[in-house]
DNA sequence: TCCAACTGCAACTCATTGGTTGCATTCTGA
DNA sequence: TCAGAATGCAACCAATGAGTTGCAGTTGGA
């Protein structure tokens, strides 16, 4: 039983050039949607949406300073999701071999 | 300059349970869409495109056998993918934490 | 040869979602 | 205190995508 469960969301909130791009300006510093919106060719809103399809991935984290709503990228979960990755791959990558390996037995 | 030009593709291919379901069942072992299609509440169509789909990505191949299309799952890519995540993640907890020793400094 | 099984294509429905505008609310700082 | 800057919420639109039904085209085997 593999834990895809926690997993497909943080693919889903990946799965989005635009998301990547605010992901990649974190990257480079914390900041609120308002000064990510003056960045990127979007509203603000789209931008605070886009933010908490990230926040309910796990792939940021936000914090208040302020009047404002910072944002900060959390690279952490990202190796997290890495490793399963990994795992699932090499798994079936062994079972299919092993497969294989029966099949010309016969 | 962080390649994520093919891997947005990739993610949004992962970013669906039923995908994932598709995904496990070639993990254990090669079939057609019309064989997955009876595993699941779904028709064989649905099946064929999300198999497209796996396919633009990447994630399975394809191999004709007599008259019947057969998918395999790629887990290379898989662990491929997982490489570009791990190398991205660490890189942006990096230059955070080089942003936070500069403030301390100040 | 010819039926049956498999794939391929097209059109359609319905739900989701990325994006927008507009307005209300909160809170900082001069 | 009060104007401005920030977030929050709701309604709406358009595009995408998951899924369906229906039918046409191939191909293998008895």
């Amino acid at each position: 039983m593999t834990t895809t469960g926690t997993l497909v969301p943080v693919f889903a909130a990946l799965g989005d050039e635009t998301r990547w791009n605010i992901l990649a300006a974190l990257g480079e510093g914390d900041a609120s949607a308002s000064a990510l919106a003056a960045r990127f060719p979007v509203t603000r809103q789209a931008i605070a949406k886009h933010l908490t399809v990230l926040q309910g991935a796990g792939l940021v984290e936000s914090l208040r300073v302020g009047r404002e709503l910072r944002y900060r990228v959390l690279g952490a979960q990202l190796s997290e999701t890495a490793r399963k990755l990994d795992r699932i791959g090499a798994e079936w990558d062994r079972r299919l071999a092993a497969i294989k390996r029966i099949a010309e037995d016969l």
